[in-house]
RNA sequence: GCCCUCGUAGCUCAACGGAUAGAGUGCUGGUCUUCGGAACCAGUGAUGGGGGUUCGAUUCCCUCCGGGGGCACCA
């Protein structure tokens, strides 16, 4: 198949099925509608499989527009559609109109093809260069120093590491940045908090053996007692103003804190099994960069006082207002994340930035992003984006430190690794390597759990659903790739490689063909995917492309096959579904494995 | 008070303005002389209420009801 052109906003040179489609539309409608050629027509999957492959509303459009019947209008386009096709790919078996739509069958030999290039070397499914190099950041798994991760942070940490691995996929540079909060009040606190704790007899080597959650404790115990002794939050303020003035005993002892934490959420990093962070820039890296933007901010006439304060009104764009400074003199969040924007786009020369942070946040951002458009450091929109997630909460209500709710990251996983080393030892005792087994198997129902929803839909954890691994889970798709594992290792050798395609007097189970049609998709849905951001349109991609091949998988024989072809096809039919198994799990960050 | 978001089967979630609203789970009943049953097949059951725009609305607009979140010195 020849490389496909097809400009839809940043995608270029996709050669999908879907595209070379669209293609033929509109090259239909610039020669035969030029009137009507940006027309925003739909090209996606019919409601029912018995359609067809893809379905169009175009002469629903055209209808509308010309003032003809759908019907009418589709029966002067199939004949074209027909024609161009088979000046180029002849791929159509059928092109027909059906309530207004025009619905596409492929030919099965032509899917064969497909198939054999699925297979063949440098074929489909390989990364593509459609990114053409442009650097992105994404920024996630904004761990705090001093606070342990939780279920909040598994979900940061896995879509963003999900969109950096789908965004590498198609050809972006694409880097990661973890952002680490290691500025802000809240230091003043636990300075306070800690040396309140050594006065009275604490020991530094009682915090060191598990330092985020132990300096967490102290930080809990006096945010708490803050509520009936407020003189202590000021206590707090006056240590973070010491600390920014440079204090040498309070610097000292922030070192310490951060140093310790983020030893430690490396070791979450590597429990989680996500990709390393190209960067690790905490907020205190942006602190000497503030003054320019509080410069550029004065050069511009936006920054004003008031109550002590310094302030960007964005009342007009109904934002409220920006506190760049706070009236102790103190730095905001808002103002080192300007800072932030400022560095990655004019130093690090990244074209667009991801914020994978929770929707709770997305007034912040609209704040952020409005100030630094007004500054002149972003030029047009896109370039800032608030990758926003809903955010998570128990059945029983919301996820609460006071109420003790909080399922720790290093709970979550202990435990599902627990509960999956069970179930192996009930279903397959003598498996191999069981702990490293169940790690994975673990890690997919967790990871899954959180990607297969959309993400910005708040969701509620459950346990009982998290280690549940039928239906549909991340363990599912696992298991559906340990089958054709299996398949393939009993063969005893590689796939046949020059199948091409030639079964054509052989005719297909329903299950087979449902696969082989459902398998050419696989680019869709990773395009579709990093359209919007969106890992759970993989998933839902991955989940019913092995929904396929398990019922292949009961209709029909593959190794008990007596035709040849028919096997050999069936062999091929697998282990492309492997490969694109094994390729979509990859971009969800889950690994795919040989035996569970 | 203002702003943002979400109300879809009993429960947890899908659905570029399109065709008969899909899954999982639950429950009921089936499949098996396993290439691994963490499977397959069938049945059951839903768009909060009311208007509007449209050839067509779960989707867009208005309104009411009900959740959640955010609104100057937290990040």
């Amino acid at each position: 198949m020849r490389e496909l052109w097809y400009n839809n906003g940043e995608f270029m040179k996709r050669n999908t099925l879907r595209n070379y489609i669209q293609e033929l539309l509109i090259d239909v409608l610039k020669s035969d509608f030029p009137l009507h050629a940006n027309l925003d027509f739909s090209l996606a999957e019919p409601p029912n499989r018995d359609f067809g492959d893809y379905a169009t509303n175009l002469p629903l459009l055209l209808a509308k527009r010309t003032g003809n019947k759908p019907k009418e209008v589709a029966k002067t386009l199939i004949p074209r559609l027909q024609g161009l096709d088979r000046d180029r790919e002849a791929a159509f078996l059928e092109a027909s109109e059906r309530a207004g739509f025009i619905n596409f069958r492929f030919y099965p030999e032509y899917l064969l093809k497909i198939l054999a290039q699925i297979n063949a070397d440098g074929g489909g499914f390989r990364a593509s260069q459609a990114g053409g190099g442009k650097k992105i950041l994404v920024e996630y798994f904004q761990n705090n120093v001093a606070k342990p991760p939780h279920v909040g942070h598994v979900r940061s940490a896995v879509i963003g590491d999900s969109i950096l691995r789908i965004l590498r996929y198609l050809g972006y540079a694409a880097e990661s940045d973890t952002h680490i909060g290691d500025w802000g009040t809240q230091f003043g606190i636990l300075l306070s908090a800690y040396k309140e704790f050594i006065n009275s007899g604490g020991e530094r080597t009682q915090i060191a053996s598990s330092p985020i959650e132990e300096l967490n404790k102290l930080y809990v115990v006096t945010t708490q007692k803050i509520e009936d002794q407020p003189e202590l939050l000021e206590k707090g303020k006056q240590e973070f103003a010491k600390l920014e003035k440079g204090d040498t005993e309070n610097r000292s002892l922030w070192e310490w804190f951060v140093a310790v934490s983020a030893e430690d959420f490396e070791k979450y990093r590597v429990l989680l099994d996500i990709l390393p962070f190209d960067h690790a820039l905490g907020e205190s890296f942006y602190l000497d960069k503030m003054p320019e933007v509080l410069a550029d901010t004065k050069k511009l006439g936006l920054l004003t006082e008031s109550e002590g304060a310094q302030i960007v009104n964005l009342e007009d764009k109904k934002l409220g207002v920006a506190i760049m400074v706070k009236s102790d003199g103190a730095t905001t969040y808002l103002l080192r994340d300007l800072a932030t924007i400022k560095h990655r786009i004019s130093r690090q020369k990244f074209s667009k930035i991801l914020y994978v942070v929770d929707s709770r946040q997305a007034h912040h951002f609209q704040q952020v992003f409005e100030i630094a458009s007004r500054l002149g450091y972003v030029k047009g929109s896109g370039m800032l984006l608030h990758v926003d997630f809903g955010f998570m909460s128990l059945p029983e209500g919301a996820i609460s430190t006071r109420k003790g709710s909080v399922v720790s990251l290093k709970n979550l996983i202990e435990e599902t690794q627990k509960r999956t080393l069970q179930i192996i030892e009930e279903k397959n005792p003598s498996l191999p390597k069981k702990n490293m087994v169940a790690r994975q198997v673990a890690l997919a129902a967790i990871k899954y759990f959180d990607l297969s929803h959309n993400r910005k839909s708040d969701i509620v954890f459950r346990w009982d659903e998290v280690l549940d691994f039928e239906g549909n889970s991340g363990p599912y798709l696992q298991y559906a790739y340990v089958r054709i594992s299996g398949i393939l290792r009993k063969l005893g050798q590689p796939p046949p490689a020059q199948f091409a395609g030639r079964v054509k007097k052989i005719a297909f189970d329903q299950t087979e063909m449902r696969l082989l049609r459902k398998l050419a998709k696989f680019p869709d849905a990773v395009e579709d995917a990093a359209a919007d951001y969106m890992p759970h349109i993989i998933c839902t991609y991955l989940y019913e492309l092995s929904q396929d091949f398990n019922s292949f998988y009961e209709a029909v024989w593959v190794l008990k096959e007596k035709d040849k072809e028919l096997k050999n096809f069936r062999i091929a039919l697998i282990a492309a579904c492997g490969t694109a198994i094994q390729r979509g799990l990859g971009l969800l960050g889950i690994e795919a494995i040989q035996e569970m």
